[in-house]
DNA sequence: AAATATATTTAGATAAGTCTAAAAATAGGT
DNA sequence: ACCTATTTTTAGACTTATCTAAATATATTT
């Protein structure tokens, strides 16, 4: 099968495929991959010469259906045990990160399938992420940024965008989690901060926040 | 910390010991690790700068205080997923080793703890070896094989040697599981094949199969 | 459209873990 | 104790994934 290296790689092409449509940069995957433009281009050519990715030269990369396969069953296995360990295990949803991303690359078809069975086929895992299911289908959420919404609207949290310690704590912090109500009550031009009402609670949050927090409508 | 490759050597070095306790030749653990004996030479000298093994040129090698807690521990986790893999998901005690071969690399000492506590702090994992403890303790049985038994003595079965999915399956096929009691009937001196008695059943048994059982008796 | 800046690729090096083949050390038989 | 067989180690090579530094291609500016 593939190397953790080349799964974490078509994991980051995944991902970047979403914002770069056109084909993924040397230096964006670099950078996502925490290495250097060479080694990228290196790793790159093996994944072509393996049928994961179409690249040609300079022109940016792009997943082929065996890559963009592969990268979502990863992905797959990543979330179930993030949900695995904030839902069997006691884990709080700001420290499964590093654990599931060794988890993710353990082996076997019936592990993943028989752990999905286990934790009742989850939809979604402890940051709002959706789970794909054993073919590979998830469900796209028709979720905004809660910093996209106006005054006097309302929507439900369903998920974070950054997912650092940090931010997932200061939630915690101030009894934000998935599944609350949040209403936005005033909404400063200026500096894009916002009062929200949460549980009857009313916050003043930056756009920082608000532009990490996803949201529901309706 | 150690590698994947260094945690196995640790862990064949660690089985080896009970065998060969003046020190583990470079061939018996190239056997083990299923590979030549110039690659366990260059590996050894790894892990004795590491202070993970006492090792002198030509006269083996045995684990460091370090390399023995090591070993210990990734044989905990080793068997505390196995234990995981058959009690939770459902999988038959012969489907489990390879992966545990994986998942005991994980590393997160919070994890194996939070496991180890939703399982219920088992004793034994599903070929009825000893689980260790957080610390590293674990109860080593008065046990024995059944081919050391005479005719009509009886115990109750402990564990397998032999662990391979051949053998175990053969155990399924013959409803031979751990906690049964068996009695030895007959005992055949030229080939040391023995009828034994077991839930009402009885079985004639080679020795290759009663040499791979071991017994608690009393 | 030339000049400059940026992005990407190539070339060559390094570390981990493995291999083959050859050399050196130990063990065994007489 | 010597000769032989076996075991172990060394030397040099290979693969994977990474790096630095240099070269080349693309993009931008004027």
């Amino acid at each position: 099968m593939f190397s953790f290296s080349e799964e974490n790689y078509l994991k980051a092409i995944f991902h970047l495929e979403r914002k770069y449509q056109a084909g993924v940069s040397t230096n964006a995957l670099a950078e996502e991959m925490d290495t250097k433009a060479s080694s990228v281009t290196d790793m790159i050519k093996k994944l072509s010469e393996k049928g994961l990715v179409i690249y040609k030269k300079y022109q940016g990369v792009k997943l082929s259906e065996l890559g963009g396969k592969t990268a979502i069953q990863v992905i797959r296995k990543h979330r179930l045990w993030e949900y695995f360990l904030v839902e069997k295990l006691n884990f709080n949803w700001d420290e499964v990160h590093d654990i599931a991303e060794q988890l993710e690359h353990i082996k076997s078809e019936k592990l993943t399938r028989e752990l999905d069975k286990f934790l009742g086929f989850p939809k979604r895992d402890p940051h709002g992420d959706p789970i794909p299911d054993a073919e590979g289908n998830f469900s796209v959420a028709n979720k905004m940024l809660l910093s996209e919404l106006g005054k006097a609207e309302k929507g439900i949290c369903v998920g974070v965008k950054d997912s650092s310690s940090e931010f997932l704590r200061f939630l915690d912090r101030n009894n934000i989690s998935l599944g609350k109500e949040i209403k936005v009550l005033e909404k400063e031009a200026f500096d894009g901060s916002m009062l929200i009402l949460i549980e009857e609670r009313e916050l003043r949050i930056s756009q920082l926040i608000s532009n990490n927090l996803y949201i529901k409508i309706q």
